[in-house]
DNA sequence: ACAAAGAATGAAATCGTTTACAACAGATTT
DNA sequence: AAATCTGTTGTAAACGATTTCATTCTTTGT
């Protein structure tokens, strides 16, 4: 019964070699004889032997992993992402460890915690609300910053967001809204705030005033988006035209206006940020500003690799193009403006 | 300079103690004098130690994480099982990997690699499709799987498909509907066998025959959904019903059907399963099976941490209670039936 | 024919912990 | 007073790989 693994030692003596011979044989084999390397080789498949990753590390001074920190896993917008990273990592031979930043009472700690543990070759930070002071650390590993960033100068991978806005505003104004109100993310929020100086400058390039009762304060989720709904529903001078921090909030509110008789866009038009998949299935299928997710997880990832592999703790940032996506939730502004 | 990170050996040194007591402090702090204690917990704290997870590893014979399999990590439907999973095994010191199975060419030959590669103490698998004889390996480690299972009895958090299914049909059924149709998952895939059998019990229970051109084979995306729709509309016989195997196939088949202008649920009701976060906000709300997915989450984390720690490759599975969500897709039938 | 260079291998140190075992002091029992 | 126990600490051996350095055996150049 070989109820134990084997290791080195058993496939060294199997094949009547030393470890080093072994070890030799699986990472550099054109350095081993011809012969040798076979006996090796057969004694590996003859005992099954797979390296100990564990004692690999130790000795090669690294964890063969990177750790991903998000602000909530369970928020389907990071998933995209995840699986460009894997797609990178994986083959190249990392883990890929997934920890929630908002999980535990104090999100500053945990990432600190991370940054320190040397549990991972490197970090890649989807959340950007953390501290950047959290990064004087000495001997930290490297760290790239993705969708979101901090003021910090972090090498990251981001999208033009300010743009994206003026896409939006610039489609709706073309269509003739001149009533255009927006719906940003969480106050505070990098995104929320780059978004929302475009949304301002794109309207006043268009000649349009900016009516602060037409922002509405939303987090990005469904919910928020559908909490939106009802104030439009209740003001009295309503906006024609929306432009949503993200599309999960323009569901959100569409899905709310249209349960109680809303057409859109005849009624209402509506452009959201980031195509999630869902946007193309709505009715009205749902226009969009297009950020390509799976694209910013592998840049991520190749930017990381890249600072691990030469040992630096920075690195160039990356600019990902966006997309305008012209579909049908957004049209010409009705005829009558209520009020 | 401490260019370098700190050593147990620097805080013995430090301390003026051996690096056991140290080992000691740390692991079991009741077992050293309160006064040593207290010296090797301030040098700590002097020499900013952390301990070396990979050579502490590698002494105690374990990982220190858990490999989720899934397979694909796009699919938001797998984003909140995570969240549940990573809520138990965090707290729990256990890093969570994560994994695509069917990203590579080879699925089976995947899984094979991560039960043999000893990169983990315990295996999440979250993809029902694996081949089972791959488990017949010496000195795997043990293995839960979530939502969907295989023939062979693994340990597993599962739902009651078959009655949710069922669930569907009788609210169907007591609606008026004698007309009902299914969209399937892949042929297959246990989730979907399961389901339709129950589909097809629950139509003999309430005395309607099954009709084979009713049910459709989807893959449970929302293009799939989309495909159906398409299907649906080009037959001169149309079930005025449906029960979707996915909420994701519902959305897409809800947000086809009513770009062609059909109304729901006026001219077809519509119930999914799932209750994925969408399915309360879209017009009108999706009516649905609720499957608690944190729920499954933290249960398999919960049978897999006991297995980890009692060294046992089996264990008990557990049955996840699921429930009926009425909303507003699925209504009385239209009073002339087309055809 | 002999030195130098090259190719292939092995011995042993090393990575940073944990822990079995031994050692020792002081307290308690006989 | 000897023997036993208890509580605390240190010594040193693992854990399983990688890699430096030394060694042996060929081969090549002069």
């Amino acid at each position: 019964m070989d109820r134990k693994v084997a290791t080195i030692q058993d496939v060294a003596k199997a094949a009547g070699v030393s470890t080093a011979t072994v070890s030799r044989t699986l990472s550099k084999p054109s350095v081993v004889a011809a012969t040798t390397r076979e006996a090796v080789l057969s004694a590996v498949a003859e005992t099954g032997y797979r390296v100990n990753a564990t004692a690999s590390n130790l000795r090669r001074q690294r964890t063969g992993s990177v750790i991903v920190l998000l602000p909530n896993i369970a928020n389907p917008f990071f998933s995209q992402i995840l699986a460009g990273l894997a797609s990178i990592l994986t083959p190249a031979q990392y883990g890929m460890l997934i920890a929630d930043t908002q999980a535990g009472p104090d999100p500053d700690q945990r990432f600190r915690h991370y940054l320190t543990s040397g549990q991972a070759d490197g970090i890649v930070l989807l959340d950007g609300s953390l501290a950047p002071d959290a990064l004087d650390i000495p001997g930290r590993p490297p760290v790239v910053m993705a969708c979101e960033w901090m003021t910090r100068d972090l090498p990251s991978v981001r999208v033009e967001n300010g743009k994206g806005a003026a896409m939006a505003v610039g489609h709706l104004a073309r269509l003739g809204h001149r009533a255009i109100g927006h719906v940003t993310g969480p106050r505070g929020n990098l995104l929320t705030e780059t978004r929302l100086e475009g949304f301002r400058e794109a309207l006043t390039s268009v000649g349009v005033p900016m009516r602060p009762d037409w922002i509405l304060e939303g987090d990005f989720s469904m919910d928020s988006g559908a909490a939106a709904a009802r104030a439009w529903l209740d003001m009295t001078d309503r906006p024609t035209a929306l432009f949503f921090s993200s599309d999960e909030m323009a569901v959100g509110f569409m899905g709310a206006v249209q349960r109680e008789g809303v057409r859109v866009p005849d009624d209402v038009s509506i452009v959201g940020f980031d195509n999630i998949e869902i946007a193309q299935h709505l009715s009205p299928a749902l226009t969009t500003i297009r950020q390509p997710r799976t694209q910013i997880g592998i840049r991520a990832a190749e930017l990381l690799l890249g600072m691990i592999e030469s040992g630096t703790r920075t690195g160039p940032s990356d600019l990902i193009e966006i997309e305008f996506i012209r579909r049908d939730s957004a049209g010409p502004p009705p005829r009558k403006t209520s009020g």
